[in-house]
Parts: structure tokens; C-alpha cells; sequence
DNA sequence: CATGAATGAGTGTTCATTCAT
DNA sequence: AATGAATGAACACTCATTCAT
């Protein structure tokens, strides 16, 4: 009862530990390239060079090249969904600005964090894995549940998941412009600011 | 008697007139083949093979593989640039509800036409050549002249840069999204009006 | 019982022996299609054909093409060397004419091995390689030595370099000369012979 | 009788003449290319451009890329030899000491003028070209005459054959090193000094 | 004759993937 | 499991040569 049925648990743990930490160090090491050196300088040896392992062990990971942006994809999408839940959660008693202008802020971090990549990513998986959804797809389910809230408050008239698209689409593409392409003389607070605006006026529309 | 006499005549523009259409050739096949088969599938070779011009061809024209890329990036910016202009030729006096409209159909249009193209050639080109701005960093210029008329007719207050700013952003984003991205449930008609609905909201907030 | 046991000791061994074999492979592979086909048939595939390894193993150990001919002029010089200063170790105490006799017989003898190879290998090399000098530069520092001791017998008062200069480039020249562009009617033999008179002839002046 | 019968000559000379220049032109541009860049530089298209004529034009005269190296090949030996042969004809009557110096002198000058191209050119002909012999050995038939001459005023006993064969050598290597790879401390001055120095030796030995 | 656009076989090189250790 | 040398198909690109004008 000592070591025979602990083996399998207290060996396995070190183990899945060190290969989720391998997996991890991978997928980094995929990210800070193709923002180093852009996507063309991704190649697999260069990766395990990067991540500190050996190609092989890369291998033992990751069936093939493309699974590496698949499993980046997914992690980057799960951590926005992650990100905005907590934002959404956090704020469930706020003011509908107030609500607005965290999650803007919060996507507007992401986007800062992560300049260009999720496009480039999402550019190596042209037939999408199942399970797997774009961005603002995503975020429509989780948007859907708070405006769902609201909704009911403001007693909404308007088709729940056209509303949803719309707000989805905006701040996720508000956020991204704010963080990125700003056009010169306009400052990421105003743009911020203006984002906020332009959902709150169509959502009061 | 009218063809000979002429040869001499035309002889040179011929050299210009083919010249351009082998390059549109090119151009073509690239992204005929990214449609078909996907970026990976687009080899120089392959390139040549569908333009139906010698390997050799290509690179009379083009220094390099990513030049396809920076020129296909161009030509898709300037198509799009010359669709929006038209349209708001077209519509500079007719209400803004019509304007917005008319530019967001215009918009999702083009976005049916190359669905997710511009994003995978636009990842090919990890350094943005200079004089080659982001699509919605364009659509600034091209809208802030429109907006700008507008504006003033409507003792606009607020900067307009930010205006713009907002309005490029959320018709791009929008239009993109109604025509490749609609949740089950929202029709195009709909995701299209609701766009339309979400500009004018926030032009008149 | 006796291989088995060693492998595990051994392992690591193979890997730069097998290494070294390789480099060797492929530097004899580019010197064997030079002497059967000429320099234009040196193409990295064949030579890595030609040496049985892959032609990313080529790759492996030799960054581009060019670093096959540094390599090999570098090996090449290298054997010269070695070449002569065993002559003249072995004849430290021989007559002058036995000892010039001696290194012109090794220098001809090593012609004869590689006729022309030298000058082609060196052809490819362009922008001479730093550390990397001309055979007969390389000989002098060898030679020089030599000489050095042999001035002081002969209380030799002329300028050491000149000297050397002289009898490195006449060894070089006659030597390769006699080997492999011998007018009709002078025999191997004889142009050894008259090579050596030349250079005792100088040094006694 | 005025224009008819001149018609061949007239017109013809004119032609003859650009075709010369055409051809020196190219010949030029290949010598010129393999000086700044080496002999890898050297591409048909380059040379086309650099002599300021059409690529076609330079299949014309040539008709590939080999015989470009194999006229060069000619017209340098015969350059060479034209040069020496002035330079003996000048000191037919000289002493033996202005007449070796003389010679140094001119190949010194002629090496300094082409560096290295001997050899790389002759690299590009694998198979020596019928009629074409290597430097040295067209320098012995040059040479025979005069030391022939020289020779019987000195009564000379030795094969002639064997001493052209080594005086050829000698000039040939002494004056390139000479020119081209002298040590550091050694002027240019000396090394023509003891090059004569050392072929007197030999030939008064 | 001259031109230079077009050709395409062939070259150097890369990089995803395997597998013996 | 982990390693990293080896593999070789496939790619980007070159360049000698041709030929319509």
C-alpha cells in the first residue's frame, strides 16, 4: 500500500508536471518568435532551441509543427475568455460604463501584450480544428451572458444576438485598434474613452 | 493591311501591356492558390505553374516570394480604397443613414469576395514595408474627408480624429464580421442593419 | 562479453570519430568529382552522393559551399606543411644539396598526387579567408627555419626574407613544374635535378 | 566603280571594327567582374551589362560562357608573350644582367596590373583548349630563342631544354610573388633584385 | 545584326521529421 | 523519456541560353 499504488500517482505527478512545463516552455518560445523575428523564423528546431529542449522532445509534445499553433490558439483564446470573465465578473454590480470601460481595458492590455500575434496565428490553421472558434465568436457566448443581464434590466427589445455580435465585434475591434493602430494625435485614453462611447451609444440606441 | 502596318507602330506596347498582365497574373495565382489550398501550398514554383509564366518570369518581377505578399497587400488595400471612394462619391449627399449603409455594403461585398485573404497575406509580411499602412489606418484617411463634411453640417464638437478613429474601426470590424462571422441566428440582412444602427448611434450620440 | 560491456563506455566516442569521418568524407567526395568532372560539377547534392551522407549532413558540418573549398584549402596547405617539415626534420643534418633534393622530391611527389587541384580550390576562394595565406607564404615561415640554420654555417649575409622568398617560390615552382609541365625531352629525373642545382646555385652565389 | 565595288569594303570595315570593340568590350567586362567580385560574380546577364551590349550580342560573338575564358585565356598569353617578347628584342644586345632584369621587370609590371586572373581563368578550362598551353610553357618557346642565343656565346653544356624549363619558372613564380605575395620586409625592389639575382645564379652556375 | 523578355533545368539551402543511442 | 545527428523531400532562386521583335 506504500509504493506499488502511490507509484503510479507520485511518479505520474512529477512527470505531468514537467511535461506540462515543457509544453508551456514551447508554446512561449513560439510566441516570442514570431514577435522576435516574425513567423517565417518559426521552425521547429529553432523552437526547442529557444524553449531549452531538444527537438525530439518537442516531438514527444506535439504530433506536428501545426499542433503547436493549434494548442497556441487555443491557450490564447482560453486566456481572453478567462481574462474577460473575470472582468465581467468582477463588475457584475457596476455601472454599464463602468463595466464597459473595464472590459475595454482589459482587452486593451491583452492586445498590448500579444501585438499582432493572434492574427498571425489564427493565419497558420486555415481549416479551424474543431472546438475551436475565432475570437470574437468566443467572446459572443461569454458577452451574451452579461448583456443577457443587462438586458433584462433595460427591458431590451432587440434581438439578443444581434446586440451581442455587434458589442463583440466592437470592442474587440476597438480594443485592438486602440492598443495598435492608433492613428497619430489620438491618445490610447481618448481612444479608450471613444470605445466606451461608441458602445454605450449603441447599446442605449 | 490593318494588322501589318501597325506591328511596327505597337511594338513596344505590347512589352508595358504584357508586363502588367503577367504581374496581374501572378498576383492572381497567389491568391487563387491561398483560396484553394491554403498559404502553405503557395510555392514560387506553383505560382509560376498557375500564372501560366515561366518560374524565371516571376522573378523579373518580383525580387523575392514575400514580394507577392507586400504587392498583394497593396493592390488589396487600394481595391478597397477605390470601392469605399466610390461609394461615398456616389452618396455624398444622401442622409447619413444611407451613407453609412451604402459603405457598409460595399464593405462586406469585398469581404465576401476574398473571405480571410487579406488577414493570412497580411501575417506574410512580418515587418510592414514602408508606404503600406493597416486596412483600417487607410479607411482613416479615405473617411475622415466624409466624416469631416458631415461633422460640419452637424456642429460636430468632438475631435475628430477620434471620430474617425471609432467609425473605420467599427466598420471594418463590423462589416468583416456580418459577412464571415455571424453567429447561427443573425441573418446578413440583420448583422448589416444592426452595424448601420451602431455607426449611426454613435455619430449621434 | 567483449563488445557489449564497451558500448555504453564507448557511446560518445563514435560521435566525433563519426564526425570527423564525415567532414573527411565530404572533403574527399568535392577533391574526387573535381579530379573525374571538373570544378563545375561540384554541386553540394553530389557531393553529398558522392560521400554516401545526406546533404543536410553536408550541411551539418559546412555552412555553404564556399566553406567546403576554405576547408579544403586550408587541409591542403596543411598536408604541404606537414609534408615538408617532416623533409627537412628528416634531413636536418644532411648536405644542403641532399636536403633541397630531399624537399623537392616530397613537393613533386605531392604535385603529382593532386595535379592542379590546388590552383582550382583556389579559384572558388575569392576574398581569401583570414588566418588562411598562399601556399608558398605558408612554406616561407617553414622554410625559413630551415634556411636559418643552414645561414649560420654559411655565415650567410644576405637578408634572411629575400632569401627565403626566393628559395620557397623556386621550390614551389620548379617542383610543381616538374611534376606537371615539363616540356617534351626533359625527363622527370632531369628537371628534378636541374630544380635543385637552381636553388644550390642561388644560395651559394 | 564607285559605290558597288567599295560597297563589301567600306561597309564591312565598319562592322569588323564594332565587332572588335563588342568583342573587347566583353572580354573586358569579364576581367573587370572577376577583379571586384570574383570569379562567381561572373554570370553572362552581368557581363552583358557591364560591357554596355545586350546579352544577345554577346552570343553573337561567343558562343558560351566557355569560350569567354578561352579567349581570355588567348589574349592574355598572348599579351604576355608580345610583352616579352618587346623586352627581349630591346636587350638583344644588352648584358645578361639588364636583359633578366628587363624581363622581371615587364612581368612584374604585368602581374601587378591582373592580379590572381591567370589563375582563375585558367580555372574555368578544365580541358586545356587545343593550340592553348599554359604560361610558363609558352614563355619556353619564347625564352629558348633568347637563352639559346645567349647560350652559345657562353658555350653553354647543359640542356637547353632543362635550363629554358627552369628560367621560365623561375621569371614566371619570382615575378608574380614578386608582385603579389611578398613577405612583409621585403620591398618590391629587392624581391626584383635577388629574382635576378637568382636566375643569374642559375645560369652562370 | 541588336535587343532583352522569357524560359526552365538545375542549384544551394532549409527544415519538418525520424530514430539510434 | 530525452537527445540531437541524420535524413531527404521540397523550396526559393539563379543563370545560361533562346528567340520573337
Amino acid at each position: 500500500m506504500k509504493t506499488k499504488p502511490l507509484k503510479k500517482t507520485v511518479r505520474r505527478e512529477p512527470r505531468q508536471r514537467r511535461a506540462r512545463q515543457t509544453v508551456e516552455a514551447v508554446l512561449d518560445a513560439v510566441v516570442r518568435i514570431v514577435k522576435r523575428e516574425g513567423i517565417q523564423a518559426v521552425t521547429t528546431n529553432r523552437v526547442a532551441e529557444i524553449a531549452g529542449v531538444s527537438i525530439g522532445s518537442v516531438y514527444q509534445y506535439f504530433p506536428n509543427k501545426r499542433a503547436l499553433f493549434v494548442a497556441l490558439h487555443r491557450r490564447h483564446i482560453e486566456e481572453i475568455d478567462r481574462l474577460v470573465n473575470t472582468t465581467l465578473g468582477a463588475h457584475a454590480h457596476s455601472s454599464l460604463d463602468r463595466l464597459i470601460g473595464a472590459v475595454v481595458d482589459a482587452m486593451v492590455d491583452a492586445h498590448a501584450t500579444d501585438p499582432e500575434i493572434h492574427g498571425v496565428i489564427f493565419s497558420q490553421i486555415p481549416h479551424r480544428p474543431e472546438g475551436t472558434h475565432d475570437f470574437a465568436v468566443r467572446l459572443h457566448g461569454t458577452f451574451r451572458l452579461a448583456i443577457a443581464a443587462k438586458a433584462q434590466e433595460r427591458k431590451e427589445h432587440r434581438d439578443l444576438d444581434s446586440v451581442v455580435f455587434v458589442v463583440a465585434h466592437m470592442i474587440d475591434s476597438l480594443s485592438h485598434g486602440a492598443a495598435l493602430r492608433r492613428p497619430r494625435g489620438v491618445s490610447l485614453a481618448a481612444a479608450k474613452e471613444e470605445a466606451v462611447r461608441a458602445v454605450l451609444a449603441y447599446l442605449r440606441a
